[in-house]
DNA sequence: GTAGACCTTCCCCCAAGGGGAAGGTAAAGG
DNA sequence: CCTTTACCTTCCCCTTGGGGGAAGGTCTAC
C-alpha cells in the first residue's frame, strides 16, 4: 500500500512515517520506477508499535531499541522490562520536578492579590534574592 | 562589566546570556571599538529575573512578557497573576498526562516477568490492538 | 486531455541554547 | 617588548521530532 494509507492505518501523519523511513526505523521497499514506498502489513504493525511507544513517551531512539527487541523473538523479556522501568523512573523524576514547580508557583500565586494595583509578590519573588529557589 | 561576570552573577552560561542579547531580551550597550558587551547592574538583575522565571518553566517568550511587566511599574498585578495561573494550569495538564503514562507503564511492567524467557506482555501490549491506549 | 489526488525530494522552520572554529583584545609575566 | 593566557566577538552546525511548503513526477477519473 502507499504511504498515505499506511499512515492512516497507523494513526500517524505522512510526514512522520516518511521521517521514520528516513532515519531507518521502518523502511519499506521503494518502487524503482516511481520512487513510491510500498508498505506491507508488517510495516503497518511496526508503525503502530512505534506510534504507541512514542505515546508512552519513549524517545525515537528508545523506540528503535524496543522495535529491535520486538523483532527478536528470542530476546529475554528482562531487557524490555529494564527499558520500561527506566522510563518509569524518568517519568517519576519529571513528576517530582513539575510538582515542586507547581507548589512554588501556587504559593506565589496565593500571595498575589491579582487586582488593579501594581504591587506583585510574584514579580518581587522573581526579582528578589536567590532564596526563592 | 563583561559578559562573563554578568553570566556568573546571574547563574547563567555565557552562551545563554549572549542568546538573550541576540533575541532582544536583555540588551546591554556594545562597545563600538572592541565589540564587547557592557553589562550594568540593572542588566544583571534582569538576567537573574529571567533565569529564575526559566527555572519556573516559563518559556522564553513568557519570560519576555514577565520582564515587560516587571519593568512597567504601573501594570496591574492581575496580569502577572494570570500568567502564573496559566502556567500552573499547564503544569497540571502535564502532570496528569505523565501520571497516566506512568500508571499504564507500571501495570505493563507488573505483568512482565522480566526473566530470561522471551514472552513479554509489554511488547504484546505495544504491538497488540489499539485498545492499549 | 486535464483536473485532482496521490507521491517524491529538498530546504527552511520551531525551542533554547551547546560546541567549537577563527580571530580580535586586554592584562600579567618574563 | 614579546608572549602567554584569559577574555571577548561572530559564524556555523548540532540537537528532537517532525511541520510547512515548493517543485515536480504519477495515477486515476471524467
Amino acid at each position: 500500500m502507499q504511504i498515505g494509507e499506511a499512515a492512516r492505518r497507523a494513526g500517524l501523519t505522512v510526514k512522520t512515517v516518511r521521517y521514520y523511513a528516513n532515519i531507518g526505523m521502518v523502511t519499506p521497499p521503494q518502487n524503482a520506477a516511481t520512487g513510491y514506498r510500498d508498505y506491507g502489513e508488517d510495516d503497518v504493525a511496526k508503525l503502530q508499535f512505534v506510534g504507541k511507544a512514542r505515546r508512552f513517551d519513549f524517545s525515537v531512539e528508545e523506540c528503535r531499541e524496543l522495535l529491535g527487541l520486538y523483532e527478536d523473538r528470542n530476546r529475554p523479556s528482562r531487557e524490555v522490562k529494564a527499558l520500561t522501568m527506566k522510563k518509569i523512573s524518568d517519568i517519576d523524576t519529571r513528576l517530582a520536578e513539575l510538582q515542586s514547580l507547581k507548589d512554588e508557583l501556587s504559593s506565589l500565586a496565593a500571595s498575589c492579590d491579582g487586582d488593579h494595583r501594581s504591587d506583585c509578590p510574584i514579580l518581587n519573588a522573581l526579582s528578589g534574592g536567590n532564596n526563592a529557589r
